[in-house]
DNA sequence: GCCTTGACCGCAA
DNA sequence: CTTGCGGCCAAGG
């Protein structure tokens, strides 16, 4: 892995189901810390066999994307996988927190 | 090759 | 607790 896109593409395929992970800890997870910016313009490049409903921004909140579709969508895939979301909309990170 | 934008992060006020 | 500022990197115009 060379692209960094394909790099956190495919640490984002590693995370298993009812898993979720932080642009952070990618960014760190692939030797490369405060650079999580652009983890997230790999996520906006990414293909759709990504599972990019399982990153999410620190504090375990879903950051506001340009599609907001999508953004209700990956809460709804979340919950389905038994991930459970506070009335303000963030989750527990402590235990849904994945790291590889 | 320079400038702008963006699904971010951490700390300080 | 909320808001603001700086810094990092990558891709597009």
């Amino acid at each position: 892995m060379e692209d960094f896109p394909a790099s956190v593409w495919a640490l984002v395929r590693r995370i298993p189901r009812g898993r979720v992970m932080t642009y952070g800890q990618i960014a760190d997870a692939l030797g490369c810390f405060g650079r999580a910016r652009a983890v997230g313009f790999a996520m906006r490049r990414a293909p759709h066999d990504v599972p990019w409903h399982r990153v999410v921004s620190s504090r375990g909140v879903i950051s506001p994307r340009p599609d907001t579709g999508s953004m209700r969508e990956q809460r709804r895939r979340l919950e389905a996988e038994g991930v459970s979301f506070d009335a303000e909309g963030r989750m527990d990170l402590r235990a849904h927190l994945w790291e590889p």
